[in-house]
DNA sequence: TATGAATGAGCCTTCATTCAT
DNA sequence: AATGAATGAAGGCTCATTCAT
């Protein structure tokens, strides 16, 4: 009788959740909402996925792993790649992932994972191995290439270092747009700000390698 | 018979709103349990603030202006000082701020700040704008100081680049601790996390002021 | 385990409602009364009529219908019915819904229905369009066929005062049963009464219709 | 450190209590807005007159002898009065009072004091009797005097369709000015009306005193 | 498989009143 | 005589979840 979108109510409900839950969050969004968005009962989120916790960390995961898929931090890269070219590899898709691809929903949905990070809530835990480790692990690996010899709590700093410039583009998105709007980050302009990530990590890095003499 | 200290309802209601909001943010705390805790009545929050809002507001407004006192990023610097000393005033009292003084009340407010940051709700943008603005350009005057004759839109981005490693321990707190450990930003290694940031970013403006030769 | 009949939920709180809203009218009555005598949980009225203002305009709303139904001002009248004689059931109907069928809850929303007509709320407008004005209109029909040729005005002013003697008792009725409780309106008296009014009105309109000689 | 008007907090009181009662009602009204408007302290009224409804009741004993000062019912009425001029001084000071002076805080309270009638709280007894009774005492005098030797039940049903026709102006005001706003009684028509009344009752007062011959 | 009805816990707020000063 | 602080009761409403169908 409603019986609406081709798809079945599980995936509906999925999609939906990705919108209500990527602009209010867990706590604010409503199972009401997602299921009126969903043209479903409002019984059918329990019903399909037991909660809105569930269905909220259904939904994250989704995310993540398009995230990945979309953005992975080696592309291109090959054997006969330089650290720096890998390096470069991996600023620009980490940046590109930033940027997202213009769909508002999983710009939203971004952020819920930004929070996350910041404050892991109980079901993150899993999540956060198998994607973020792993990705910071590669970029480990790029450093160590690049200061050989070096020890690696060396190696880790470095690399937080650089990967801290990265982040700052996505966690201070809104205070860079209000405080240095020309700063911000856009498609048009991610190689020039890769160049310049590029330039000044490489100068750090150059100043650890050779040390500050006398 | 529950009077607890006369007149002293309106502190103890921000003192128990610092700890609850701190804990649980704005949408999850509860106006009964901040009433408890401050042993007054539910009534109370209304009564001394309007609204449970105006009190979350007023909490982030205590909170900032504890920090900007206990935390003011030209600590000791003098009209003598060089760009240098400066840098790194700015930077340590940046980390500073991130460690704490270890009262859990303070370090949980700080969470709900970067939340406000990553994601602003309506009633923080005058707080930021009195707050974070005139704080970063603090750190543009420096790094221009530092770069003469480069552009604007360089200097920005190089006090980018020196922000985000600092503010990676503050935003990725808890991604470093499960990650890498001997990272963690702790009261212990703060002056060798300095010494890291400010080699690692001199390094990098060196490269940025002398360009990329050939 | 409290569950009543199943599915009559939205009956029984409309029943409830058209009793404590009787009694106590809008802002006085409480859903929580309303709910507990129909049995059903607070937050039922929430639930089936979205909130108390709509629920208790549904309340008036089925009130009105029903003394619709019950009391057409136009009883058992034909075309060949005389004005007089169509003036008579117009006036007794008036007065038989005044009376009421002896249902205490009847009586109690109808005061709430004076009270609509004295002070309307936001919500009476349509309501006061679709059942007073016809009913009016009605009258002023009557009237103009016994004074032909007599101005709009005069036929206004005449269809006043008729209503007038009629909405008396209703308006006053508490004033009468203290002060001359032998002209309370009772089932026993509305013909006697009825009588009274014709005599009266029609003395009235004759004086109207010819004028004051000399 | 507050205070602000001339008359004491009491006087200010009342005349904030004939403003936000006349307004609001008795149970819309709140303590909260007539002490802010008295520039009173919230515990005010509380004090002065023991409660919300004391002062309700106070407000309403004061706007009924103003208006018993300021309509007569019978205004210039000597011992040489006929009774039809005597009824015309009673139709056209009740219309007066009807229409009001346009102060629009008595027009209010002119509402409350209707809907007192229409269902008189428990403080409106003794109220009733002082100022509706002997009123209409009066008023029963004047048709008695009209109708010699008719008993006094006629006399009673001839006195309240005279008061029918003048009071569906206060009852009814709203519905009049929506369904023939040409019958609204206004300032300007009062004696016109007051005609239209006196022909019409005298007529039917005729009528009565007659009877229907055959 | 899916739903409409119903629930119960809980939330923020309002308000008249009280009390110590 | 008057007040600012504080209270407790209550009120309307929201929401995730359950259950019979």
């Amino acid at each position: 009788m409603k019986k609406a979108a081709p798809h079945g109510t599980k995936a509906r409900l999925l999609q939906a959740g990705r919108q209500v839950f990527g602009q209010h969050g867990l706590k604010n969004a409503t199972v009401r909402e997602i299921c009126d968005i969903a043209q479903a009962n409002v019984a059918a989120v329990c019903y399909h996925f037991g909660s809105k916790e569930e269905l909220y960390v259904a939904v994250l995961k989704d995310y993540l792993e398009g995230e990945e898929r979309r953005h992975p931090r080696d592309k291109g890269v090959t054997p006969q790649s330089t650290p720096v070219e890998r390096l470069r590899v991996y600023v620009k898709s980490f940046l590109l992932q930033i940027v997202g691809d213009g769909d508002p929903v999983n710009e939203c949905l971004g952020r819920r994972l930004t929070q996350e990070i910041i404050e892991p809530s109980q079901h993150f835990s899993r999540i956060f191995e198998r994607h973020c480790r792993p990705t910071h692990e590669m970029l480990q690996d790029i450093v160590r290439a690049m200061l050989p010899g070096k020890d690696e709590s060396t190696i880790s700093r470095c690399a937080s270092s650089i990967i801290g410039q990265c982040v700052l583009f996505d966690f201070a998105k809104e205070a860079i747009t209000r405080m240095t709007p020309e700063l911000e980050l856009k498609a048009s302009n991610i190689d020039s700000i890769t160049d310049f990530i590029m330039e000044f990590s490489l100068g750090g890095i150059k100043q650890i390698r050779e040390g500050s003499p006398t």
